[in-house]
DNA sequence: TCTGAAATCAGAATGGT
DNA sequence: ACCATTCTGATTTCAGA
């Protein structure tokens, strides 16, 4: 890991169509050489994939909450706890986190029922869960977690 | 959109560079419709863009915090300090949330020192910051915030 | 590890239904 | 809106440095 590779990070982050002609020019380094560090970044893990970014409005995704939960402690219960919250259909992110909660869930639906029926009874009758509080989304200001690098 | 359109966004979602090909193959129809298809999500913004998915952590971004933020009221305050969060470096994520807080806000930093000085100080000397609490995140179980499509 | 050239293949463009 | 074919150009491969 250089600062080529840096470079090319950047530039895919932002636009994973760029083309190896485009970045062999912006790099000052034939297509090949661009084409065999992009390979081995991906060997390595450091580019897991690539991705279509949906716009989650356009499919009426317009429920979006984010929860604090607080588990009840015992052996495991955090991996327990988190790898159940994990699997709740609508789930993309789950982090657990030092504090007065223990995990931060978000979550995204299509209207108030879709919510309920999925997430709401399952938290509410989970039994590790001792405490929740869901926030419900008004507005998305930012959300870009494909912008990994920001220096 | 119909049942297509969805099963393209289903399968792209999850992977940009799979073929127009074997989309054909899957979808049942020539390649020529499924691009025709696809060019039409792409024009009315359904589909936002193609990014690379790159690991955070082979980064050493290891320093992951959510905070939850209350602001000091007055006109047009959460537009201004929404934007004002939005823009620290390092922050991929704000939402403006109903609840006993008013934003949730997101960011990865490689160590302390960076989030102490992006982040926790520009926080706390925010005039329009009534008051913050921030959450280290001990662990990511759960983070694909592009797999819109989850029915 | 890097590079240049050739070969292959995927996507864009076209024109017709 | 859909489809078959053509055409263009991007990516992969590979031999050599």
């Amino acid at each position: 890991m250089d600062e080529i590779d840096l470079k090319i990070l950047k530039i895919l982050q932002k636009d994973a169509k760029y083309s190896l002609e485009d970045l062999s020019t912006e790099l000052k380094m034939p297509k090949s050489t661009v084409a065999y560090r992009i390979k081995r970044l991906e060997s390595l893990n450091i580019i897991k994939g690539y991705y279509a970014q949906i716009d989650p409005t356009a499919l009426n995704l317009d429920y979006i909450v984010i929860s604090l939960i607080r588990g009840k402690y015992s052996k495991d219960y955090h991996i327990e706890l988190g790898s159940k919250l994990a699997n709740i259909p609508g789930v993309w992110g789950v982090y657990f986190v030092l504090g007065d909660t223990d995990f931060i869930v978000i979550a995204r639906y299509r209207n108030r029922e879709d919510f309920m029926k999925n997430y709401l009874e399952r938290i509410t009758s989970m039994p590790e869960v001792e405490r929740s509080s869901t926030h419900v989304v008004v507005k998305i200001i930012k959300e870009s977690p494909n912008m990994v690098i920001w220096w």
